[in-house]
Order: structure tokens, then C-alpha cells, then sequence
DNA sequence: CAGTGTTATATACCGTGCTATGTTTATGAG
DNA sequence: CTCATAAACATAGCACGGTATATAACACTG
């Protein structure tokens, strides 16, 4: 009993599949930023990106540029928070809103992320992606492969690969 | 602020992105079962077509065939037993496997499924997807807009639109 | 300025995936 | 036959997404 059950499906699984797909994804990413010694989970890394880029901002904001529901910012920023990474303030005149901005030591999370685990996830994910083409069901198959091949942690080197399934 | 802080980070959320695109495509998947009076969340459905097709099999074939771990299986099928929708029977010989048919209910909600809500939702899924071609990244913005545009449920008709972004 | 509605955030809880580990049964080596 | 290992399934608990709703502060109407 081989995993073409799934296959068969086709568009009908296709939501089930995409997720776990980026279950996959995440958790290969998680691995790379391990190895690199950072502790903050993936998930939580284009939160602290917009935040760099754009400066303090409030958490309706955040989960709106995120396209995240705002309940699950919330829970992401308690997280930071706790680890020492953001800090919130109050809006001078609106004492519903918290201004949330990186601290000292999250400017240096990010820094450090940006100019080494950033750059290798990026050509990791790129080389898994590289080969893939056609409709959406065909590149999510192979996509699959490549990830199965080889995981992304196997990929960081300078595009190098190009292993097709 | 609008939702462009994701896109701007190109393969570094690849893995988040796909995921709640998935968790996008489920629930609309869901609403389209739940107007087809279907009560059994749309992420068994996989499950139940494999056991129509294949007949009686175990739990691991099954998570195998699935490609999903062991204990989401069990628990689907821990819930699917409740609602009378599978049995299971030890395994005359080997006391460890435990063999899972669909009763006589559950045939009836797959041949239900088959005949009405599978095309329906192939037909909208494929109508989402319609539009799409280029490299991974360029499908799943465009995919996320054709939902954000117009759900599945809108789209249950005979390959009727092509609406384009 | 009282009351009503709206907005920003927090809390509670659910769904669906995972890993790690426990329990029972088979199996194979000595 | 006994013990060690392996296999099949169950259980526990985590992660990360969601919705629904509560709470607190603001804003506007009359």
C-alpha cells in the first residue's frame, strides 16, 4: 500500500495536502534555524520581519499585514513578549491600541537571521522549488518529492543541486 | 497597511503561506459538505473514499495510502466510529491490527458524496485553479486571490467562470 | 452627559496536523 | 521455552491555524 491515494483524489484533497505541504515546509525550516542556533519558532519570523521593516506598529495592523486573524498575533506576541523579543507600549491617545516594537535583542534576532538562516532558507526553498512547473497539482506533486528526496536542511548550500525526482 | 508584508518575503513563508491556503480550501470545502447536509468534516473524506475504493484495510495501510501519521488516523477514525460511519474488527490472525470497513451508513454518505458534493467541489476547486500557471510562488498568490474573490461555494456551477484577478 | 454603537485587544475553545511514548501482541534467537 | 526485539495501535501533549465572544476604551447621537 503505497501513498497514491491521495494522488487520486485530486482537486478534492487538494486543501488537506496543501496543508500539510506547508506543515512540511515549516517544519524543515524550523530544523535550518535550529542549526543556526535560533530558538523562536518559524512561524513567528515574518512577524518580527515586518516589525523590522516597518517600524513599531499595533497588533490589528500586524495580523492585518500578516493576513493572520488577529487572535493568533495576539498569542504569537505573548510568546515574543515572554522571550524578550518585542515589547508593547500604549497608544499615547488611545489606551485600547499596544504599540508593539522590537527590543534591543530582538533588532539583534533579526539582524542575525537576516544575513545568515534568511539567505539559506531562501536558496534552500528555491532549490526544492526549482525544477517544479506546470499546474498547481503537478508542481505540488513534485514539490512533494523534492522535499521527500532531499529535506530543505540538505539544500542550503549555493544552489548547487537541481536533484529531480 | 495591507496584506503585502507576506508576499514581500517571497520563499522564507512559502511554508506558512501554503498552509493556511490549505486551511482556506478546507473550510470553504467544509461550507460546500455542509450545504450538501454532510456532517462529517471534509478532512475525512479522503479517508472514507479510500476505504470505498479499497475495502476493509487497517490503520496503518490506511495512514499509509493517506500519507498522513498514525494517530491523526486513529482519532479520524476514533470519530467516525462514533457517528456509526465505520467498524472495525480484529484481525482473525494477528490480534495487534484492527480492520476498519464502512457500515452500511457509511457507504451510503460516500455513494451520497460521490454522486453530488465530490463533482461539485472538483468542479469549484478547478474552477479556482483555472486561471493558474507560472512558477509555485505566482499560483499561490493568484490562488489566494481567486478565493478571496470568489469562494468555492460560488463556484459549484459547470466550469461556468473564469473570473481572472 | 447618558446611552449606544464601534473598535482594539484578549480569552476560550476547536480542528487538524505532528512527535514521542506506552501497551499489547507477534516473532525470532538462543 | 524464554527473552529480546519489532510491529500495530493507542494515548498524551504540542503547534499553529481558525471562529466566537468578552472586555475595555473610544466616539457619536440625542
Amino acid at each position: 500500500m503505497t501513498n497514491d491515494q491521495l494522488k487520486s483524489l485530486g482537486y478534492l484533497a487538494l486543501g488537506s495536502r496543501l496543508k500539510r505541504l506547508g506543515e512540511r515546509l515549516q517544519a524543515q525550516t524550523q530544523s535550518i534555524l535550529a542549526e543556526s542556533g535560533f530558538t523562536v519558532p518559524a512561524s513567528h519570523f515574518p512577524l518580527l520581519a515586518t516589525l523590522s521593516t516597518n517600524g513599531p506598529m499595533n497588533v490589528s495592523d500586524l495580523a492585518c499585514g500578516l493576513d493572520l486573524a488577529q487572535p493568533g498575533v495576539t498569542r504569537m506576541l505573548a510568546s515574543l513578549q515572554q522571550d524578550g523579543i518585542v515589547t508593547s507600549k500604549a497608544h499615547p491617545q488611545d489606551r485600547r491600541v499596544r504599540i508593539i516594537s522590537l527590543t534591543a535583542e530582538g533588532r539583534r534576532v533579526v539582524a542575525r537571521a537576516r544575513n545568515s538562516a534568511f539567505p539559506r532558507i531562501e536558496r534552500a526553498v528555491a532549490d526544492a522549488c526549482a525544477s517544479l512547473e506546470g499546474p498547481l497539482l503537478a508542481q505540488i506533486d513534485a514539490l512533494e518529492e523534492q522535499l521527500q528526496t532531499a529535506p530543505l536542511s540538505a539544500r542550503t548550500g549555493q544552489m548547487k543541486r537541481r536533484a529531480n525526482a
